[in-house]
Order: structure tokens, then sequence, then C-alpha cells
RNA sequence: ACCCCUGUAGCUCAGCUGGAUAGAGCGGCGGUUUCCUAAACCGCAGGCCACCCGUUCGAGUCGGGUCAGGGGUACCA
């Protein structure tokens, strides 16, 4: 099974219309009354092609036909005719280019497009999630900022979209967290510390220690909520800090206090999906797919993760959400068949949950890949990435790649304050824009409600015309992937058609007329800039 | 031994349902400012898409294998 994110099932494959207002949805229209059978495919033609979108339609019916794929494009050529269509060419060996009609874009500039592909239906992206037992470290921070910037994403087109954290104080690590804290007190109160070979045994321990004798806490129970809090709040501050807002944090605890373990247990059982063997209780994961079955109680009487996870899941799945989104770190890539498991044997489809893989994080400094253990390295945790580098930066930098793949986080560039930060290339184009617009407003020329569009003929302009319609696509694109960073690829893009454009072309000149039709252009250009950054949890500042 | 991710320019990476002469940023070299922000723009150099086999009219993309790197393999999470 695939579990990175490109085939959605439920929600359909990419090449299958969507409810979207996109303009390769338009052409699809055309050529489907034409050819209703077909699967048509509609892309965009390179750059320094003739053309702007193109099918690859003919390949597709010659081969199946034995005809001729040139013969049948041409044939194709012919009989496709629209008004939103300007010119349509055929290039060898067989491609049907489309050159959109310059009216068709003008009004389209300035028509709001609203993507609705999520038509409402209840989304939980459950993210970060990590243990009460240490500060978030980089994974986690990557997965901070893939998964917020998701929710946006999902909101914007049309989902009812919510974030979720889970906070595991009920298991193993928690009660180690307490015994480790509990021995670094008896060390400081002139004891020897005995901390467990699985403990913790980082310095923040001993912090807390410091903090639960001067609490007076003396109980193991006192100890271990403590330290948990601690670390709860720790991370609500940070994820605050990073710009990331959870519309619920879900307790282990509370799962067991809500008997939704018990009740998941019973399910199993009541199922017979379980066995027991050498005293340990056994959940047949084997029946869904699994390489072997999965210990849900010890043999010692206590649970194991899976157990609570399953729970948790029915529990999320009670509350009536249409799509379930996980996002892990990728040392979670063997849980994915257990809790796939649990989530069939509870009664519902596979599909109700998507698990994304989150790969992991290096740190290059100096042009060196830097060890992250949290004895050796300095950015282990999130809170000091953030004490080195801006949060804009850090988030950009987070959603530069896709998820799936290992990313080497460039320090030196993220430090870099000017030139070749991407970040910055990015908020610059938007701040130049509002400082053109302020520099008319002085010369007395206002943003028009309806310019005379027809005035851009300029190849400049037209790229960003194109680039503006395209935004619907890259988000539905994004949204279908469930990648952030198709986004911040288009952003790049679209800053660079600007600067581009700007190069070479005065906005504000004697000409009345076309300076407020390319006011009106670059104020469309501004508002989609800020839109996306909006969507990566970048700020967009009107002045740099 | 098994599982996951990865292998594309000097470096970091895009390239999505197979389609045109494989793209971008950084780094390198060379240019651009009497004019709305030079945090910008323009040009040049740089690639046997790890390797082999297969499917196909067509493979960086799909399948099989090999090699290499990273991560994970508890009755931890």
């Amino acid at each position: 099974m695939r579990v990175t994110s490109t085939d959605w099932s439920g929600y359909g494959a990419m090449h299958r219309p969507w409810n979207t207002e996109v303009i390769r949805e338009d052409l699809r229209r055309i050529l489907k009354k034409e050819y209703p059978e077909e699967d048509i495919v509609i892309d965009y033609v390179p750059k320094e092609k003739e053309g702007d979108y193109y099918t690859n339609l003919a390949f597709k019916i010659a081969s199946r036909e034995g005809a001729k794929p040139d013969e049948v494009a041409n044939m194709i050529a012919r009989q496709i005719q629209d008004p939103i269509i300007k010119r349509i060419t055929v290039h060898p060996p067989a491609f049907i280019n489309f050159t959109l009609n310059e009216e068709y874009l003008y009004e389209q500039m300035s028509k709001d497009r609203i993507l609705d592909i999520g038509e409402g239906k209840r989304i939980l992206v459950e993210f970060v999630s990590a243990n009460p037992t240490g500060p978030i470290n980089i994974v986690s921070a990557r997965a901070a900022a893939v998964g917020d910037s998701l929710v946006r994403m999902l909101k914007k087109a049309g989902f009812n979209a919510y974030a979720e954290y889970y906070v595991n104080d009920a298991g193993k690590q928690a009660a180690l967290l307490a015994e480790s804290v509990r021995q670094r007190k008896i060390e400081i109160s002139g004891g020897e510390a005995h901390i467990p070979e699985n403990g913790y045994h980082g310095e923040y321990v001993k912090e807390i220690a410091v903090e639960v004798i001067a609490r007076g806490l003396e109980n193991q129970d006192d100890i271990k909520k403590y330290s948990i809090e601690y670390f709860i709040k720790d991370h609500q501050r940070v994820m605050r800090r990073f710009g990331v807002e959870f519309d619920v944090w879900t307790l282990e605890s509370d799962l067991y206090r809500q008997k939704y373990v018990d009740k998941a247990l019973g399910l199993l059982k009541e199922k017979n999906l379980t066995y027991t063997e050498e005293g340990a209780l056994f959940f047949r994961t084997t029946t869904f797919g699994d390489d072997k079955d999965r210990v849900i109680v010890t043999s010692d009487q206590r649970n194991t993760y899976l157990l609570p996870d399953i729970a948790y899941h029915l529990n999320k799945l009670e509350r009536n959400y249409d799509q379930l989104i996980d996002i892990w770190g990728p040392d979670h890539h063997g849980r994915i068949k257990g809790i796939l498991g649990g989530i069939q044997a509870l009664g519902f489809s596979a599909d109700v949950l998507r698990i994304m893989i989150v790969q992991e994080v290096k740190i290059k400094e100096h042009g060196k890949l830097m060890t992250m253990s949290k004895r050796a390295g300095t950015f282990a945790s999130l809170s000091d990435l953030l004490e080195k580098i801006p949060i804009d930066v850090a988030r950009f930098f987070f959603l530069m790649r896709s998820s799936s793949q290992h990313l080497d986080f460039d320090l030196d560039l993220a430090l870099k304050q000017s030139d070749e930060n991407p970040v910055y290339y990015v908020q610059y184009a938007y701040a130049r824009i509002k400082s053109i617009i302020r520099f008319a407003a002085q010369k007395g020329i206002d943003l028009p409600e309806k310019p005379n569009a027809s005035l851009l003929k300029q190849e400049e302009e037209f790229d960003l015309m194109k680039d503006i319609l395209k935004y619907t696509e890259v988000l539905s694109d994004a949204v279908h992937n469930l990648e952030p960073y198709m986004i911040t690829y288009y952003l790049i893009e679209l800053a660079r058609d600007f600067h581009s454009f700007y190069q070479k072309h005065r906005v504000v000149t004697d000409d009345t007329q076309l300076t407020q039709s390319r006011l009106y252009l670059i104020s469309r250009t501004a508002q989609t800039i800020k839109d996306g950054l909006e969507l990566l949890g970048v700020s967009c500042p009107e002045e740099m």
C-alpha cells in the first residue's frame, strides 16, 4: 500500500473532473462535448512553446484505433471550436495546444474564482502529537508546518477542516519521565540517581526536578502530573509561537476515563479478532494485511500503544468526520498497518484514514550536516531553531519540499536576510507592489474598480494574468496531493514573473488609462501572493 | 533478515494521471540603476535523470532486479 499522499481515495483521482472553476476544467468540458467517453487530460504547455494548455488526447485515440497520431490530432483540432480558445495548433508528434483568447483572460482575471472541492465535508487533521516527555523536536516542527498549512488549504478549498493534537499522557513513556524526574530529585537532595535504562537523561529533567522540589511534590502521581503538564504547556506555548493553532487537544488519559479503551478492546474481542498467547493478548492484524499479529495487552497486563491508538481513532470516528488525516514522523511507519487494521476491525473502511509520513529533517550548517541528537546538537528543539531564525523563514523552508522527501534545512541560507533567501523574494514582490500602489496614490491615481484590461498586451502582462488564474488550479492540486510545497513553488514562480514584469514595464506613467490597468493587474498579483502566503502561515509585510 | 524514504546540474530540490529540446533556487562567470524598493532583473556555463532488464508508438515517470545513502524494525511511543 502507498503511504505517501498521491491518491486520495474517496475524493477521486486528479484526472477526474472536480467541481471547480478553473481554466483547465473549461477546456476539459469543451473537449468532453465531442469526446464524452475519453479520459481527458489537460496540462500546461512548457515555456517557450506555443500555447497555454495542451492535451495528449490524440495519442490515446490513435494508439487505441491504430491510426496515425498526427492525423487524429489534426482532425480533433479542426473539430474543436470555442470562444475561449483563440488558436489550436498541432505540434509533433501529436500534441494539441490551446492558446487562450485574450478576451477570456481579461474577463477571468476580474472574476473571483472560488474553489469548492470540499463541499463542506468535515475533515480532521491530527499532527505533531509529540509525547509530553521532552521539547518539540525538528521533525515535529516540520509536521507542525505541514499540518497547519494543510488545514489552511483544506479550509480554503471548501472543507470544514480541524486541527487536533493528541497527547500521550497515560502510557509507559509518561511513567518513565516521572521516574526520571524523581531520580533527579533524589540526586539533588544528595542521593544517587538511578535513571531507568530507557528513561530520560536530558538536562531539562533536572530543571523539572528543581521545580518539583520547590513545589514540595512527593508522591509519584503528583510528580508525573506536574511533569506531563509542564510539557503540555510547553508544547502549547511553542505551537502558538510558531503560529499553529489547534482546535482540539485530546488526552490519552481522557480516553481511559471515558472508557474508550475498554470499548475498543470489547469490540475487538467481540469480533473474535483477539487471542491469548504466552499471557499476552494479540490483535489479529494479519486479517487486514499485516505481516504479523500485534500485541495489545502485554503479559504483565499493560496496554501497548496500539490499543489506546485504536480507541482514539474510534473516538475520532464517533465525532463524525468524513475523513481523517494523521501526520506521523518517519519512525512511526511501522504502526500504519496496525492502526488501519484497527479501523477496519471497528467496521470502518480503511479509506476514512489517510496517514501521511513526514520525512526526517537534517540541519545543514557551514556546508556540513549536523547530527541532531539531543546530546550533541544545538538544534534538537523547535524553540532552539526559533531562537536563531525567524518564524517566517522556518515555516517557508519546511514547506519547500514535498513532505515525503528527506529535508536538508540549509541554515546558512535561512540566515541570509537578502538576495538568495526565497522567503524574502516572495515577500519582496508583495512589498514592491504595495509600494507602487502607494506611489500611484500620491500621484492621484487610484486603483480602478473596473479597469480597461484590454490595454494589457505585453507578454509579461499575459504571463502574470495566467499565473493568477492558475492559482486555484495549484491549490486544487496541492489539496489533492496533500502537499503544501506546491503552493510554495507556485509563489516563487509568481514572484519571479512579477519581478520580470516590473523590470521591463513601468506601472505609473502619464498614461492614466494604462497605469490603472496595470495597477489592477499588480494588485491582483499582490492579493494572490498574500492569499498564498497565508496558506503557508507566512507573514506578508507591506514594506520591507 | 524484514519494512519505509531517497538516488535528476558543484549543492538543495521540482518534474503530479507515461508524452515536446529534462526545470528552478543556491553556488560560479559576465552584464543592468538619471526611472514606481538592486531584498530586483538579464545573459553564460553546468545533466548518459545511480545501473541493468522489461512493458509501450513513447520511460526521469510504470514493473522486476542490482548497487548506494538515510531511517525504522520491542510485549516502547
